[in-house]
Parts: C-alpha cells; sequence; structure tokens
DNA sequence: CTATTTTATTTGGCTATCCTAATTTTTCTT
DNA sequence: AAGAAAAATTAGGATAGCCAAATAAAATAG
C-alpha cells in the first residue's frame, strides 16, 4: 500500500533543450498478490469488460460491437484500443478486432467479481430484484475500494457462485469451473438439474419463471429438434419446449442436486 | 424521469459562418419535486461540498482553504468557482471568497444526505467503524441512483439523524433543526444529555471515547474558565475537563433522554 | 503610508475522452 | 473480379479538469 504506484519523473530529452516529464506507472502486477493495483478510469474498464463479454459472444471483439455496446462513436473505440494495446491490455490487429492479454483478463474478471459480488450484496441487504440494482452495480463496480469489496465477500459468505449459478471469480484470478453442460447439449433422455443461466437479461429470466424453470428444476430431455430447433423437456409433470437460443444458455448438470450450489448457505 | 435533461442544439453562429453546438440544461429545478435532477460531475459535486463546509467553519470559502481541502491547486479553483458561478451555484467576488446559492445549498444538502446514508448503511450491514468506510462513502455519494438513496434511506427506517447526532437532510432540501445547544454554551449547574458530536474526525471521536462521553451520556456543566479556557463537568462519577474548541463540537440538549433520537429505532 | 507578503486571478498548456468527416481496408454481391 | 457496401482507421477538433508561471489585488509590517 504504501509502494508508489505512479510516479512523475524529469528524465533527459531526447531533443535539445531541458528535460521533459513522463509518467512511469509502476504497475507490472496488475491485479495482484501484493496488495495494490494500478488505478484504471471507469472508461478503461468499461471497454475491457466489453471487450471480455465479447469475446465470450463472439470469439472476437469488433470496433463495431464494442462501439454499439459501449454507445460510443468507432473512431473512439479505435483510439481507446490504441491506448489499451499500449498498455498491453488487448493485442490488436487493425481490421481484425481485439482480444485481451492475460493482463486484460485479469482487469475483466475482477470486474465481473466486483459487480457480481455488489450486486449479490444489495440484492441480499436491500431485497431488490436484479433488473433493480443492476444498473447501479455497472457504476458502483468502479468505485468501491478493494477493502470494502474484501468486506462484502466475507459478509456474503465467501460465495463462489451468484443467485444465477454463475461463478464469482476469485480474487487470484482463478475461476470455479462451470457447473453443468448447456442444455442444449445434454443427453437426451437423462434426468438433469439446472445449475446456472448465463444470461441476466431479465426479460428471458420473467420467460423462463413463467415455463416454471429456475436453478435448482430437475428436468429430462425428451427430444431434440434438429437444425437448431426447440428442445422438448419435462419438468415435473409438464412438458416444455424451448427454443435453441434460449437452451444454450442454460446449464444442466446430472444427477439431482450434486455438484457446487448457488452461494454457500 | 422521461423528461429531457440535457439537450444538445445547434444554434445560429453569433459570428459569420455556420451554427454552432451548445449545451442546454434544463434543470431549474435542480433537486427536486419533478423526481429528476442535473447531473454534476463528480468534481463539481466535491467543490460544492467543501465550500458548503467551509462556510459553516469560516462564514466563506476562500481560493485557499478550498485548494487546500481538495487537494487541487489555487489556479484550479478559480476556474471552477468560475464555472459554478456561471451554473449558479456560487455567487463569486473575486478576491473575495465564494458563498453558495440556494441552488447549490440544495446540492450540498443532498450530498450531505447521500453521504450519512451510504455511511449508515454499510456500517449497518457490514459492521465497520466510520473512518473504515468514510473514503468510500466519499466515492459512493456520488455514484448511488437517487432510486437506490431512496431504498436505502426505507431500510433504515427513514432515521433522522446519523449515529452522531447529526441531522440527515430531507430529500425536499429540509433538515431537521439541530437538537439542544453546544456544550460551550450550555447553562452552568443544569444537567443534560450530549445529542450530537458534530464533528466526524475518527482522533476526535476517539478523544470522546477516552473520556467516556458518547451520545446519550449524561452531564452537568460544573464550571466554564473565562477567555475560551476549559469547561468542567461532570458525567457519571467522575468530573471531566473539556476545551472549548472540542466542548463547541459538542451538542447539549437539556433533560434526561427527550428531544430526537439517533435514527429510530 | 509604503514595502513586502499573502492571496487570488489570468494566461497558456496538457491529457483523457469524446466527436465528425474523410479515407482506407475488408467483405459482399453479382 | 469489379463495384458497392460495410467496417475500421486517421485526421482534426471540442470539452472538462488539471497545472505552472505571470500578474494583480488585498493584507500586513514596519
Amino acid at each position: 500500500m504504501p509502494f508508489p504506484r505512479i510516479l512523475t519523473l524529469t528524465l533527459p530529452s531526447p531533443y535539445e533543450g531541458e528535460g521533459f516529464h513522463t509518467r512511469a506507472i509502476f504497475g507490472f502486477d496488475v491485479l495482484g498478490t501484493n496488495g495494490w493495483k494500478v488505478m484504471l478510469t471507469a472508461s478503461i474498464e468499461d471497454y475491457i469488460k466489453a471487450i471480455y463479454a465479447l469475446e465470450i459472444e463472439d470469439r472476437k471483439a469488433s470496433t463495431k460491437k464494442l462501439a454499439q455496446r459501449l454507445d460510443v462513436r468507432m473512431a473512439s473505440v479505435t483510439g481507446m484500443i490504441k491506448h489499451l494495446a499500449s498498455e498491453g491490455y488487448v493485442k490488436h490487429m487493425p481490421y481484425r478486432g481485439v482480444h485481451l492479454t492475460e493482463r486484460g483478463r485479469r482487469v475483466a474478471l475482477d470486474l465481473v467479481r466486483r459487480h457480481r459480488l455488489i450486486e449479490l450484496f444489495l440484492s441480499r441487504t436491500l431485497a431488490l430484484t436484479w433488473d433493480e440494482l443492476h444498473a447501479d452495480a455497472e457504476v458502483l463496480e468502479h468505485a468501491v475500494s478493494d477493502s470494502l469489496i474484501e468486506r462484502i465477500y466475507e459478509y456474503l459468505g465467501c460465495p463462489e457462485f451468484d443467485p444465477h449459478g454463475s461463478p464469482i471469480p476469485r480474487k487470484d484470478g482463478s475461476v470455479a469451473p462451470q457447473p453443468g453442460v448447456p442444455l442444449d447439449q445434454f443427453p437426451i433422455g437423462a434426468k438433469g438439474t439446472i445449475a446456472e443461466v448465463s444470461d441476466q437479461d431479465p426479460e428471458f429470466l420473467r420467460y423462463l419463471t413463467k415455463l416454471k424453470l429456475a436453478i435448482g428444476s430437475i428436468i429430462r430431455v425428451r427430444e431434440r429438434a434438429p437444425f437448431n430447433g426447440p428442445i422438448l423437456l419435462d419438468s415435473g409433470s409438464e412438458t416444455i419446449a424451448i427454443g435453441h437460443d434460449a437452451a444454450s444458455r442454460i446449464r444442466v448438470h446430472s444427477g439431482r442436486a450434486g455438484g457446487r450450489r448457488k452461494s454457500h448457505n
């Protein structure tokens, strides 16, 4: 903590005349074991988080999709990408999209951790639903100090998963393995338990509620239509048809209730 | 809510050539009855809060003190003051310091409200002390949405006072009257109850703890030395001497435990 | 009441982040 | 494979908030 993070140095200028100032950032160990980390702007963090999300969805992050997601112009994205690349958070092949480096991935996972812990904390204490507090969590993840996050983590009982079954990245950057397999790949005829709903879109969650599906529901896949068609499954005494896209966002593990459970209590 | 707050307009230019852009802010009713308010930057809010605090301490806010408190240079303060004056948050007489307008006072009170509610919420839920979470509250007061603040307010049971006895400004900008009178003006010989400790400096609070004084303590002023000298008082079975400065930060109300109490439960 | 010191302001610059418009590269269509 | 459309980049500017240095006003000391 008492370690200097950003120093302004006066170095001899390569040009004639007097020295010039430069900003040296001693932050090699970005998210760290050292107990300190480089302070990033909210803007930079948002870009890194968006790149992380797009890499999961599309395998790469394109300038256009980033611009849409962040609600800025493509020119701004290109500019920021260059900056992120120069700082070592992403690899950029011009006209080919960006990918996070390990360093960037660390930052993204830290943000996911913060986001999920804040969301969980506020929903527990204030009894608010996900969509009521998502916008706040989005802002607060940049603002809350590390020490407060750790305190919240303890308060919640050091959870490994959030209420939707998604893992909460650990402080060291490791992530608990996802329980189960996507519903659209679950073997036909087998019985399974819904372990995770990877999407947090409130409308999608409402849809699932209408189908009476939730984390912990026991289901059996009855039939899968070809060409990414709907999937027929038994849940309780009912038979449900669910689209392929929706099914791919649900993870199921076999057996009754084993595997890892949501938060811990 | 669906009311536009900030519009970018293209107006005819007063100079030759084409039109120019301007930012029109429809925020006359700054903190308001309308359910919406103008979004201010964290920086602006910090200046307004600092001016508010300095006006209470010194009757006016000087450029120098603001610079010290905000940890910026005086040139930056002058610049921001001009901006705040142009937006109607402060009255500025050059070389004479600044004063908040009613509009600025509203903003400051809203920030105090947010700050105290966040602090109270975090200390209740996470069992942290004031000095552990002050820094976070300082940041979060700018970040938390109005709706979340209201939810926190309800969760806490709509408190009128914080744990130190300071009133929490109401949403409409009104403030509950301070209970009691400053200890240095309390009549000699009278019995009273400590109602408020207006300062939140952790060292000051530790000092009071050492003297075994806290909100609710019953005391009797025994003697007041002249020329702002120390004040002698009885508390329980002990006799305590307390400096004039410290005494002025403590408010006492007469009687045993009447008046308003800290939060409500 | 003048000289010095302190406080405040002005001027000119810097960086981060965004923008529009123009240009270049890639991809799609036929 | 050529031309059109889409995606990405570059170039040039704007704004907010900060700073250092120069200047101006007010306060203070002799």
